[in-house]
DNA sequence: TAGATTGTTAATCGATTAACAATC
DNA sequence: TAGATTGTTAATCGATTAACAATC
């Protein structure tokens, strides 16, 4: 009963080796290497080995990993299922720049409604996949439908607010980008995607 | 003559400290203690004053910091300049989303041009206030522009090219959206932003 | 002077890496 | 058997936190 934990980074990790994995069985590949897999995800051999011992034992001595079995230990490790239903909370500049990005339901993650206090402000609304609604109505979208993983791209100010609307209506995981530190309950999945931080923090490495 | 060597992670909090301070001198304070900003920044007392003593000694004792001095030697220590000259290379879906984020300019990061292998592919070009270019033009304009700085949001097998073509313009920090591990010279900053990643590790903490 | 808060040292904690026996 | 590569332990490294003397 080894109630190994898997820390964050594991976790972000986990999720890297995950796409190689995933380009790997598209090239067939039957088996890869740590030594492999370490050049594809940028990370060192023995890091993904300690990595992947967090979770089982699935290597063969001498051959490496099955492409396929990793590739499912870590998918169910990670929970990712067939499609994932997300709403994405706040259309204005960020926010609706991410609806009109197609790129997440490759991945598993289907936006299935987002949210504004002026949902007519979207332009192109028509070619959207999925509603606009007003932001009275998320605490009950939420709930009704069991939403389980939330994006929130709303102004500084409103961030807290529409975490706890969140939050109260069972949202269990949190994207926000948002430059807002939100206060959450521990058991609540949150990532922090800070564009304007990230520049600042590249100017550092101009000469 | 300490060469204190300033952390990743304490620049990237400095980033963060920054927008504290800006928002404080908004509300017109005076001083902050490293308890207040604590509170602000969502990172602890202690290690905020950590930080700060790799760039300098501002503080004063049973007072707190000076908001705006501590604000300008941040500034300076990050090399936040009134306006930093960017380029976007990759207009298609997360491209031309960020291409039409207003956000970047208010955090002084200007948006001076961008690129894609099919520039007339962007709809409402007209509303840009940048012109979209062909990406056999990057290169050359990087150089003559002496641009620092750029946003790579191109799929996924074309990022290295572009970011060679970057580096060899002479590019020095890149802010890197596609899920690719780039191999660059040591000295140029990097930092990736990977939305499916995220996603995919949020699962992770789904019931 | 008394209260507050910094700057810094020392202690702790966690994460990464090296090394190697186990074993395919 | 010989070569390769895992799984894991031990060593290292770096980052965070606690504690407190210095001092405004």
């Amino acid at each position: 009963m080894d109630k190994v934990v898997i820390s964050r980074k594991t976790v972000y990790r986990l999720s890297l080796y995950q796409r190689c994995l995933n380009r790997l069985q598209e090239d067939e590949a039957e088996t890869v290497s740590s030594e492999d897999l370490a050049h594809l995800a940028g990370i060192k051999p023995t890091q993904i080995r300690k990595d992947l011992a967090c979770i089982g034992q699935f290597g063969t001595r001498g051959l490496g990993y099955n492409v396929a079995t990793l590739s499912k230990v870590i998918s169910s490790t990670l929970g990712l299922s067939a499609s994932q239903p997300i709403v994405i909370v706040g259309v204005g500049n960020l926010g609706s720049a991410l609806l009109h990005y197609g790129g997440f339901r490759k991945e598993g993650f289907e936006i299935i409604a987002a949210f504004d206090v002026d949902p007519d402000r979207v332009k192109a609304r028509g070619e959207l996949e999925f509603p606009i609604y007003h932001v009275r109505n998320l605490g009950s979208f939420v709930r009704e439908h069991g939403v389980r993983m939330a994006i929130i791209a709303v102004p500084e100010a409103a961030g807290q607010e529409i975490a706890d609307i969140l939050v109260d209506a069972g949202i269990q995981a949190i994207l926000n980008f948002s430059p807002t530190v939100l206060k959450l309950p521990e058991s609540i999945g949150i990532n922090q995607m800070d564009l304007a931080a990230e520049l600042r923090s590249l100017s550092f490495f101009l000469r």
